[in-house]
DNA sequence: AATGAATGAGAGTTCATTCAT
DNA sequence: TATGAATGAACTCTCATTCAT
């Protein structure tokens, strides 16, 4: 009985992939409220009546994403923390794990981003809820840092968002910037800049 | 003959200025694609037929705000470039003046960066351009400090980039940062990161 | 501007007597659920959006239906009212045009009695509300007319209740009836059986 | 063989049944067409791939209603036939049995009632036949009775039709009359009725 | 016999856009 | 220039029914 429920629960899961793995293929060409529910099924390779067994409403797709993606995030600190003790280099490799991360889901990043105003309150509430954790973390680390002295800065919580901010710059302003740069230089070039400020003194 | 014309043409700038009103007041409360044309209408007071004696489709009131906008940024870089002439101080100047803008101008700015993905392709390059020739505008003013040796930076077309990103915080964060922080520290904090880096040696 | 505001109401209700006869058209051959707005906007050669510029939702359609009804049930006892005022002359006027009513809009008489379920809880309130007052208004006849002795009789309300129900005969039981009795036949034994009770003794 | 049939066919029977109580269940709540198979299904403890082992369409749920119905009535008959021999008393003997029956399944009877016009041409034809046959029973024992000099009355057939139509008033319309009557009231006040027509002169 | 995932036609409704006035 | 009624394509979502297991 509870095996049943299992493999339900699982082909239930595959299929929510299924279908966030069509919708990604549609919304890489429209956005959001343009693609319609017809082209995402196909491109889910399901019928529409069969997609709706899977979600209740379109805007459940954008969840879906949501939360790969931020699956994705907490698998980031989740390596981070297990291979690194030191702040600085918890620093480097979750910002390291972060913008690779950024660079790789660049379509569901900009979804997420930009259509983040299409959700229902209650989902907007919990996306944000969701993207502030993430600066969260990155705060504890410096906070950390700072207590070890390995960082020298004020206002580890503005920081923390310039820094969040900046990890989604590929997704974003990637046209203007991938033409002239690689990603990884764009990385490195950030370190810098955030290393630069994390060391020194006051202004 | 010519002076009706001239008449004519600054009604017609005037009629473009209350339908931009208009939609915005409509799409501070929702998405673009969510606002009928109903609702500019009339929101902007006028009647839809009319409002189509002034544009052709929906998207060029996307356009329509698009160009408001970088009139205000132009304008920015005027005044910059009219009181300043010292590299630091212009780069300190146009920085000041874009960020606030961004902050007078939030919901316009959110439309932008997050309705791009909405136009049609050849409104889509203009729109890129325009975006380019802002960071191509700072990167001159940086180019031009180190030259001079104001500043001391590798990769300042890099540079200008991310400075241009983290312009748009309060718009894109400001969720995340405006019940902690005021806008003018933001402001503060961000030059001050920036100078850490653009005082700096290399890495 | 009164008088223009005036027009278009005269549109409007125009339109909506427009849409009730296309919609009666397609409900003669089908149920309310089964005739599709398309279907209606065509057989009231209106286009579908057009149409729902005059209503908010399929259901208003019912309204507009059961409105159309009950102006004419009001008209029936106005000119009864208008007409006599003996409480027996008066009944029989009534019954015969209420009796007269119902044939002659059958389809109409038919869709409310057995569509009333679809309506809305608030509509549904309006309509069984509006209902009642026909057999409050048969009542008070009666019990005038007990008054006045020209009656005899119990639990007028009860009765008026039956007489309610017994005027629907044609558009219920129409089908079986029809076959072999004209409805002149069938109203006149409907009076004489009402008029039966109402003159008799107690059981 | 015949036995496994006959097992085979009771089983059917019983799942019939159950379909029945669980569409009724729901259509307490809601009119036919707002019921889904689902939810019937869901009502009747059943899958839905099963419940189609019982029935062909949707419809058919409906048919099965119906025969329960009549299944009830014609009990009725039996009972007044086995039980009464004087016309006047199986008359009163089938119009209570008949009334309280509609009383009991008040839902049952407003369902068919109300979604006869839902049918099929072929069941359409079946229903109106079946309650034309309860009107022709009533019509006999009418007959019958005028024969013995137990009623005075013309046009039986008339008669047996307001009878008829009488019978559901409490389905039909007990909204506005059971606030303020029992149904043994309105019982007694239609046989009181009834027969002061039966036993009555001529117009 | 029993399950429920899968199908896809079709429902009500909205909306950008046009056009007669 | 200004109006808003009219158009009809396109949208999301539901549902009776089928079928592989």
């Amino acid at each position: 009985m509870r095996k049943i429920n299992r493999e339900k629960q699982d082909k239930a899961k595959f299929r929510q992939q299924q279908i966030c793995r069509g919708a990604l293929k549609v919304l890489k060409r429209k956005k959001f409220h343009a693609a319609s529910m017809r082209e995402i099924a196909a491109a889910a390779r399901m019928s529409i009546g069969n997609l709706y067994n899977y979600i209740d409403k379109k805007e459940d797709i954008l969840i879906f994403i949501h939360e790969n993606m931020f699956a994705r995030i907490h698998e980031c600190f989740e390596r981070t923390f297990r291979d690194y003790h030191e702040p600085q280099e918890q620093l480097v490799a979750a910002i390291t794990e972060l913008f690779k991360t950024a660079c790789q889901m660049k379509e569901e990043a900009l979804i997420i981003l930009t259509e983040a105003r299409s959700l229902g309150k209650k989902n907007l509430r919990k996306v944000l809820q969701r993207e502030s954790e993430v600066v969260g973390i990155i705060e504890s680390i410096i906070v950390n840092g700072i207590k070890t002295g390995a960082f020298k800065l004020e206002n580890p919580h503005l920081f923390a968002n310039v820094i969040a901010s900046n990890l989604w710059i590929i997704p974003l302003r990637g046209w203007n910037i991938l033409p002239y740069h690689t990603e990884q230089e764009v990385l490195d070039y950030l370190l810098f800049c955030f290393f630069k400020v994390l060391k020194g003194a006051k202004p």
